[in-house]
DNA sequence: AAATCGCATAGACAACTGTCTATGTTTGCT
DNA sequence: AGCAAACATAGACAGTTGTCTATGCGATTT
């Protein structure tokens, strides 16, 4: 079977003027790609939910309840949100622990300056 | 017929306290709509064409050939965009002006704070 | 009044997306 | 080794979305 690996989004490449400058095709493509991984509200609440947890990181099983979504939906948002760069991911034993990516957070901010 | 007027989202309602803290399915769902109306490449190059525009400002007719698209879908998009808040729309004559709603705009960037 | 120009709206269609159920994979425990 | 728990992956399906063509509406000009 094929892996597919995602090649993570270059944020720095994404409207280097920001927005005040007509930003070309492939510029506006990467940056919708990144907005769309957040435009979603179970997404956002999940991102809100990890953010106020213990340690600022949270399992899978600790989202699926409050969010009342099965565990393969909380799973397929996770992976988006980890291909997007905005969350990280890191197995200690059978659990996995996400953390939001605080630095990439702050950088979408900027990108919309204009 | 009935014409349909979308009540323009209330971002001051939108995740009063940022992403720190959980926050529910309603705010999430209009922060959420919020940025789906930006989270779209041809949308995004909209907003930067009229920003880079004389005076800020540009009709429809001045954005269809950049970005190569038949008029009914810059206007959609403008409509969507209009929608949101992102954007204004000022009639003069013939011509219907767009321009950035830039209080709006500064706005998001808040809403994503953690 | 008639024609034209700029824009909006309606409807259609392909592509994408969010959710589910079913199943696979890895880790820890007895 | 065998089993159970936590998570990922695959596939299906309904709903949404971006684009187009066709058409309607208001303002300007002749």
């Amino acid at each position: 079977m094929k892996t597919l690996t995602l090649t993570p989004i270059d944020v720095a490449a994404c409207a280097p003027a920001g927005l005040a400058a007509p930003i070309g095709r492939p510029e506006a493509e990467q940056l919708a790609a990144l907005l769309k991984a957040i435009a979603d509200p179970t997404r956002i609440q999940l991102i809100s939910y990890i953010n106020a947890s213990n340690n600022a990181e949270a399992c899978v099983c600790n989202l699926t309840e409050p969010l009342s979504l099965t565990q393969p939906t909380v799973s397929h948002h996770l992976k988006v949100l980890a291909d997007a760069g905005l969350i990280e991911r890191e197995k200690r034993g059978t659990w996995v622990w996400y953390t939001v990516n605080q630095e990439r957070w702050q950088q979408i901010a900027k990108l919309l300056e204009i």
